[in-house]
DNA sequence: TGTACATCAGTGAACGCGCGTTCACTGATGTAC
DNA sequence: TGTACATCAGTGAACGCGCGTTCACTGATGTAC
């Protein structure tokens, strides 16, 4: 069967990097090993080191792509209010802090998903990580100025990025403690994801 | 040398408490071993069993413990402004929000350096999560009421715990976020911090 | 265009290593008389 | 109070297992002529 094409390869390699993406977000960088990863790719575990040099290879890719992703899904809501960021930014705190999006770690936001992996990783993984997280906090800051612009309020670049950064780690806070007890308790789960949501949308 | 009195084996027992609290705030639960813990604790890794059913057994121990000396400085926070709680709730944020805490997750907040744990742990872990997070919403909720009260503001519970669940899971966000930056950019990782801060001081 | 050969992606067995856990042993402690 | 024996906490070697990584092999692809 081998040799494939490089186009082939390539497909091979970005099945890799997804099933990647999801088994680390659910279960941690250190809590899925290659050999699980690779048949979720649909491979034998002997073939991944054809497109990583190592598993730490493998992360700092994990991250660049699962941001891209997440970025991309943000850059789809900014466009479903094109005419109001006040829409926008609400349809992100609703969609965000969702029991679907708490339910389903392997597809939502890499920076939630990956942050206390990120923390206990080194300066590499953490770049990769620093540069999606400006990414967010980039896109948010335009949101937050054009509602600013849109409601006649004065609001400096500073003030909106700083309100945008507080905002993200409001909405990462509450989902990552969301998760920590929507097993044991789905209810105080949900008030997690309410109580911030409600309190965001009055900002 | 052996066998030890019961009140040196409580103490060799508190000691392997206190040194996984450790280990398992920086390196995450899966991410050091139990022998590397005994060694902590000054012991050889045979002895391990003696103390705990098995490593997810002295799992939960470390977080009723970790959560309980959190809580304790929570109070000891709160004692420091009897008169003010407003006073309480800033030098809270001051202090949860510090460099100084973000770069010793060791001796940290429980509940922020073991969340991404507990959200990928099994139910009897987030149950005592669970508690411990009560525990803080409980007492968060009773320092936002008294300072509504001391300001003559009119703050039905509801609202105050709403409030409070808010508070602290912002805290929790920014604190995991900055440490997720700290090592490749502390520059960021400071901005986060006091980003959060300057929000949190202006509800 | 056809042929011969080098390349290399995927396979699956194997490597050393560290993990959680078990166990025979030691010897001071606690207990029965 | 003194003696004989059972208990059991700590020691350190050992267990099986899964991990990240390596490697000889296969055979279709790409290349040189």
């Amino acid at each position: 069967m081998p040799r494939l094409t490089q186009e082939q390869k390539k497909l091979n390699h970005d099945r890799i990097v997804e099933a990647a993406g999801r088994g680390f977000r659910t279960h941690g960088i250190n809590g899925i090993g290659i050999a699980e990863l690779m048949k979720a790719a649909e491979m034998t575990h002997g073939g991944f080191y054809n497109h990583f040099a190592s598993k730490d290879d493998l992360a700092l890719e994990v991250l660049r792509h699962g941001f891209d992703g997440s970025l991309a899904a943000l850059a789809g809501i900014r466009e479903q209010h094109p005419q109001s960021a006040r829409a926008a930014l609400d349809l992100m705190f609703d969609t965000y802090l969702a029991a679907e999006h708490r339910d389903h770690p392997e597809t939502g936001c890499a920076s939630a998903a990956l942050v206390t992996d990120a923390a206990r990783d080194g300066v590499p993984a953490q770049a990769e990580y620093q540069h999606g997280l400006e990414g967010f906090f980039g896109a948010i800051t335009e949101m937050v100025l054009e509602d600013a612009r849109q409601s006649g309020t004065d609001l400096p670049a500073e003030r909106a990025r700083e309100q945008a950064i507080a905002l993200f780690s409001q909405m990462v806070g509450a989902l990552v403690l969301s998760r920590a007890v929507a097993r044991s308790s789905p209810d105080l789960a949900d008030e997690v994801l309410a109580a911030n949501n409600a309190r965001l949308k009055r900002i």
